[in-house]
DNA sequence: AATACGTGGCT
DNA sequence: TAGCCAAGTAT
């Protein structure tokens, strides 16, 4: 027990956990012996994509793929099309990548502790803990987004975290229960808070159950002081456009798709190079004969 | 440390 | 409507 937390963050815990026993949505991941692999997928998934997006492409995944090692004996093609349009398609070839990893330097079998976790390709900060506390019970902080927003809000009186440093870790970790299995509650627990209560838009206060204990509510809700990040840029017209154009083009196609084609998708010829060049470097497309290109092999 | 990286729903 | 936002990671 750390006696240095105030009695108010001393509080949180119990009452999250209180909340999150009755109000937990029915997520597959949340299922008894769903498994790590399917965890680290769901995992893989989540990562700046939302719950309803993931769990039908989660539940396809999973039926082709059981085991790690079953992604691993499969090219990257096939991962990057059964991603289909999650966003962000690296992370098929990353998940693809520790797949083989886990084969390699595991056995086949998914890591539990975070600095293995952590040298496999694709996974960070967040995912590393996320595996280790909800797939093994083991006791981590485990810091996304909503619990830093939680945690700027009810400790911090701040309407908005702070862009995210390693002090986040350290405020979780203030947190959190002793016990693994109330610890496990509370990261799963806080983070749904987040999600469906105490949201970036507008929060459900009167359904809180921190409401008494949250220092934002008590100093009235101020408003965000400090520096708002960056807007992600316009998509219309942008790389991030056309590589999704032309990946979406590689996807669907049998044979290598040829530049006359792809010309087609996007006339406009600098932001089509600049794009294609990009999904060549990032290994998501491959030269395959003069001016013809396929997902990797 | 700042930036690039998809896609689609919501307000 | 245009912008915000979503269980981040790698460089």
């Amino acid at each position: 027990m750390n006696v240095t937390v105030p009695a108010a963050s001393a509080a949180i815990a119990p009452a999250v956990n209180a909340w999150f026993r009755a109000n937990a949505r029915d997520l597959p991941w949340r299922r008894d012996g769903f498994g790590a692999w399917g965890i680290l997928v769901s995992e893989f998934m989540l990562q700046q994509t939302p719950v309803a997006r993931v769990v039908p492409r989660l539940e396809e995944w999973l039926s082709r793929w059981p085991t790690p090692a079953a992604l691993a004996a499969e090219p990257a093609s096939a991962a990057v099309r059964a991603w289909a349009t999650l966003g962000y398609p690296r992370r098929a070839l990353w998940l693809h990548k520790a797949a083989t990893e886990i084969v390699n330097r595991h056995g086949g079998v998914v890591p539990g502790d975070v600095d293995a976790l952590l040298a496999l390709t694709g996974i960070g900060d967040y995912t590393a803990r996320a595996v280790a506390a909800f797939a093994y019970g083991h006791r981590h902080p485990v810091v996304d987004t909503n619990t830093r927003r939680v945690i700027a809000r009810a400790v911090g009186g701040q309407a908005e975290p702070a862009p995210p440093a390693r002090r986040d870790l350290a405020a979780m970790d203030a947190l959190l229960p002793d016990d693994p299995s109330e610890a496990a509650c509370f990261n799963a627990g806080i983070m749904e808070l987040g999600a469906i209560v105490c949201t970036a838009r507008s929060p459900f206060c009167d359904g809180c159950p921190v409401r008494e204990l949250c220092a934002w509510r008590a100093q009235g809700y101020p408003a965000y002081e400090g520096r708002r990040r960056p807007v992600q840029k316009k998509y219309e017209g942008s790389v991030r456009q056309v590589r999704g154009v032309i990946l979406a083009a590689l996807r669907s196609a049998e044979q290598p798709v040829t530049d006359a084609a792809i010309a087609a998708l996007w006339p406009e010829p600098s932001l089509r190079e600049t794009a294609l060049a990009g999904l060549i470097a990032d290994g998501l497309a491959v030269r395959r004969g003069p001016g013809t290109y396929s997902l990797p092999q």
